[in-house]
DNA sequence: ACCTCGACCTGGGCGC
DNA sequence: TGCGCCCAGGTCGAGG
C-alpha cells in the first residue's frame, strides 16, 4: 500500500535553461561594471589560479558580455574569463547598493553561503552563494579560456546550430551505454542535466534504460528535436525553482509545475495515469512511465 | 569501454 | 525535543 514518495526537491540544479537564465540577467548588469575588489570566502571554489592570484588578477577588471556553453558561464573581462560552473547549488546574484549589505543575509549577519563577492567600484556587487559548495570558478587569460579543459571537453549546446543530427547520431551509435546516461553525458551535448533528461526521455516515450546504439533513426531524430525543445520551453518559464533558486536578480523560475516526470515518481504519469515508476540509472534517481515508454 | 563507488557538501525529512 | 541516518546530485578520479 505504501507507494514510493518523492521527497520533497531542495535546492536546484542548474542545467541549461537556469544558467541561461542567469546569463541573460547578467547581461543585463554586468557589461561596463568595473571590479574594486574580489573577495573569496571560501577558496576551495577556485581552482586556478590560486585563489591569492585570482584576487589580485580582478581587482581594477571591467566585465564585457557574458557568454554561455552548456551549464559553464564565462563572464568575460577587458582582460581575461572567469569561468563559473554553478555545481548543482550555486546562484549569481546582482546586487545593486540600495539592497542589503552585500553578502550579508537580512537582519545584518553574514549569509553563510555567499562565497565570492565581486565589489564593483560603483557600489554594486555580484554575489556567489552555493550551500554545497560544488561550484568551481576559474580566471583565464583571454587565450587560456579558448582552449581551457572545461571547454575542451564539452559536447555542442543543443541551443547552437552546433547541435547537429549527425554528429549526435554517430555519438549514439557509437555506444552501448543506456541512453539516459549518454545524454547527461557533456561531451555528447553540453547542458542537460537529470531534470531535463527524465524529462525529453518522457515526451520521446523512450526508457532511460534504452541502449543508444539501439534506437531507431526516427527515436534519434525524435530525441534530437526534443532537447532543444525542452530546454527552450523551460528557459522561456525562466527555468526550473524548487526551493530557493533565484536568478540574478532574484526571480524564481516557473517551470517547476511544468515537469511531466523528474520527481513525481510514485504519482500518476500525466499522459496515461499508470504510476511513474523509480529507478536508479547512470547512477541517478530516474522517474519514468513504464507504459508511455518503450 | 563502461560501470560503480567514493569524495566533495549541506539541509531537510524521518525514524527512533 | 533531538540526534543521527539517508538522500539529493554535477563532476572527477579510482578501481573493477
Amino acid at each position: 500500500m505504501t507507494s514510493p514518495k518523492a521527497p520533497p526537491i531542495m535546492g536546484f540544479m542548474p542545467e541549461l535553461p537556469e544558467v541561461e537564465t542567469i546569463r541573460r540577467g547578467l547581461e543585463r548588469h554586468l557589461p561596463g561594471r568595473r571590479i574594486r575588489r574580489a573577495e573569496v570566502r571560501a577558496p576551495q571554489l577556485v581552482t586556478h589560479p590560486d585563489w591569492e592570484s585570482f584576487v589580485i588578477g580582478l581587482a581594477g577588471r571591467t566585465f564585457g558580455k557574458p557568454r554561455r556553453v552548456g551549464k559553464i558561464l564565462f563572464l568575460d573581462l577587458d582582460s581575461g574569463t572567469l569561468l563559473v560552473h554553478l555545481g548543482m547549488t550555486g546562484q549569481l546574484l546582482f546586487q545593486d547598493s540600495a539592497q542589503t549589505a552585500p553578502g550579508n543575509a537580512v537582519g545584518g549577519e553574514q549569509d553563510p553561503h555567499a562565497h565570492i563577492l565581486l565589489h564593483h567600484v560603483d557600489g554594486t556587487c555580484l554575489c556567489y552563494r552555493d550551500i554545497r559548495k560544488f561550484g568551481k570558478w576559474r580566471l583565464y587569460t583571454t587565450r587560456e579560456a579558448l582552449t581551457c579543459p572545461e571547454l575542451a571537453g564539452l559536447g555542442p549546446d543543443p541551443l547552437t546550430p552546433d547541435f547537429a543530427l549527425e554528429g549526435f547520431a554517430s555519438a549514439l551509435k557509437r555506444t552501448t551505454r543506456h541512453i539516459k546516461a549518454v545524454l547527461l553525458d557533456q561531451s555528447v551535448v553540453a547542458g542537460m542535466g537529470n531534470i531535463y533528461v527524465d524529462e525529453t526521455l518522457h515526451r520521446c516515450g523512450l526508457r532511460p534504460t534504452r541502449r543508444a546504439n539501439k534506437l531507431s533513426a526516427r527515436d534519434v531524430r525524435r530525441l534530437f528535436e526534443a532537447i532543444p525543445d525542452v530546454l527552450k520551453e523551460a528557459l522561456e518559464r525562466g527555468g526550473t525553482t524548487f526551493s530557493d533558486y533565484r536568478d540574478a536578480e532574484g526571480n524564481r523560475g516557473q517551470n517547476g509545475p511544468a515537469l511531466r516526470v523528474y520527481g513525481r515518481y510514485g504519482q500518476p504519469c500525466l499522459e496515461c495515469g499508470q504510476e511513474l515508476r523509480r529507478t536508479t540509472v547512470a547512477g541517478r534517481t530516474s522517474s519514468w512511465c513504464a507504459k508511455c515508454q518503450k
